[in-house]
DNA sequence: GCATATTGTAATATATATGTTACAATGATG
DNA sequence: CATCATTGTAACATATATATTACAATATGC
């Protein structure tokens, strides 16, 4: 699990398209961001955040893996 | 002011060279971020927060501007 | 004043995020 | 089944994030 895009554009109703028209990208860029194929840039992630009404903690945060600190 | 970079950094007593070897990037590149020059991925992002033990909200987080519900 | 560490910044090159266009796959609905 | 909305994805072009190299500015310690 990649991100929480998908879950949360759905949460607000919201396609594809019509995210992308909002945040200002194309659909393309939101659906390989939701496929987690693409790094998309802090701007992005927070538009993102806006139009979906989440903040970057709940839609973009990943824990820390492999950590020797046994905190995952 | 644009991010917490700066502060974060200097909280955990990193230089910028320090903090970028650790998150695999330039010291330019982080010199830029802090300044506000720079548009970050979201993978560089998180590798700062990881190197500064914080997260995505307190380092990086904008609250929405030019909002008509005035909550700025 | 001189050397060193840290940071700011500029020019050019490279990698990659994103756009553009197009087509395929799926699901709903007639 | 046909049609439409939605989504996945591919090829190529463009914008930009980042690297590389280099030099300047500031602060600290000699």
């Amino acid at each position: 699990m990649e991100n929480q895009v998908k879950v949360s554009r759905v949460g607000v109703h919201l396609t594809q398209q019509q995210l992308a028209e909002r945040v200002g990208v194309t659909r393309q860029t939101i659906s390989l961001i939701e496929k987690g194929k693409y790094n998309p840039t802090l701007k992005l992630c927070l538009e993102i955040c806006y139009a979906v009404n989440k903040t970057l903690d709940e839609v973009f945060w990943i824990e820390k893996e492999s950590g020797s600190n046994g905190k995952n």
